[in-house]
DNA sequence: TGTACATCAGTGAACGCGCGTTCACTGATGTAC
DNA sequence: TGTACATCAGTGAACGCGCGTTCACTGATGTAC
């Protein structure tokens, strides 16, 4: 482990087992890294909790930081992917349930790939960590937590807007708000195991109200 | 690096060069897991960095893990004492400054131990990353994080009266917003290490407004 | 104040385990005729 | 469909480096007379 960099490759093919079994190696990596943090967790051990051998991985993967690498840009992949997703499905979640109960689950949804397990919250903190100390990981991760933030500002203040509800903070800082307490939420269930359900919702409630203008002006050209 | 527990020592007197030693030990530790992680980083490389041989260091430590163990607990003994700190001097900054200002000062005042620089606060995420995976160090971190929420709440919700003001939230689900932002504020800095001054105080601004009642009624009782 | 000795704090060489990485190999999968 | 061969994917033994830890030691500090 000791590349800083690695060079996209000139895309060779590859076959469905292959990329099977690197599914499995990340997966098990995603778990090991939960429990022993990156730099603690070893290649025999991720191998083993594959069901390979070590041959295997570094016939899928140049070195550990490599699989690091590939584990960080999955990540941040899937979590497009969970807010495009969220994106649509809310809209129908907004209308069925409560309100803030509604929006706890959107935010929830945002945080994919297994966030929603205690393990999950672990890997992907260890991650991020990992990240901030990879200088050239920085600017993807920006952009990528701009992005979710930017998208989750459009869908909420729509969606709310849809049920006669609106923020009673400007809507970014709104948005910053509720990923903030999403996070702390997240952060405290590490130590304590016993779900906090309540706090998020209460902040949502809190935040809110009815829409003080019935129907805002059309935009003026078009 | 193996034990994960260590029971506490019939308590040796220290001479002040042992205590300076180990202080010194500590610090270069500090500096060298934010660089590269916990278990990144060698016990060569903090002595190194702290200008001892590793000798001297199981002269003073155990293990590796005692080193960690120390060190978490320095940490939440050093905000404690911070809190404390923020709540005695609190009053008066918050009637020299502008408010929002003045609360996200206290706010950085409240994690210590050099949180205020981005070694500091990577520093912070390993160690809590680290107790999070030791089941052993969950009580005493959540009995920190309440503790610390509960000082803020009384300082903040007196001093902001004193002001004329008062949360548009619930107290503690106040507290509860800001320190998540705060939190969250210190997060981005690590990937774009442009400072971000603006957005907690943003928030305080607008979960505050004058105090509606001029003049709470004093309790019925006492 | 000066000397003799005891204790303490840190040195640095040594040890051996475990880790990341390599590589010659084998069995499985795919292709050509 | 059956056979011969080529390529691919994963095996597992081997290597050597670096790490955590130990320990016999030395120089510094403190104490007694």
């Amino acid at each position: 482990m000791s590349s800083t960099t690695a060079p996209s490759r000139p895309a060779a093919p590859v076959s469905a087992r292959r990329a099977q079994t690197r599914e499995r190696l990340m997966a098990a990596a995603t778990t090991v890294f939960a429990e022993r943090g990156v730099n603690g967790a070893s290649v025999e051990e991720i191998c083993e909790t594959a069901g390979f051998t070590r041959g295997a991985f570094y016939s899928n993967f140049a070195d550990k930081d490599a699989l690091v690498l590939a584990l960080i840009q999955a990540d941040v992949t899937a979590q497009y992917a969970a807010a495009e997703a969220a994106l649509g499905e809310a809209e129908c979640a907004l209308g069925a349930q409560p309100v803030a109960g509604a929006v706890a689950e959107v935010l929830d949804r945002l945080d994919v790939s297994g966030a929603h397990t205690r393990a999950g919250v672990l890997a992907q903190r260890e991650l991020q960590l990992h990240a901030a100390r990879v200088p050239a990981l920085h600017e993807p991760y920006t952009a990528f937590l701009e992005t979710s933030s930017r998208q989750l500002c459009v869908l909420l203040a729509g969606a709310l807007q849809r049920v006669g509800l609106e923020f009673t903070l400007p809507v970014d800082l709104a948005v910053e708000v509720l990923l903030a307490t999403h996070a702390r939420v997240q952060t405290r269930a590490l130590f304590t195991d016993r779900a906090d359900t309540g706090t998020l919702q209460e902040v949502v409630l809190a935040i809110t109200r009815p829409l003080s203008t019935p129907r805002p002006a059309p935009p003026q050209d078009a």
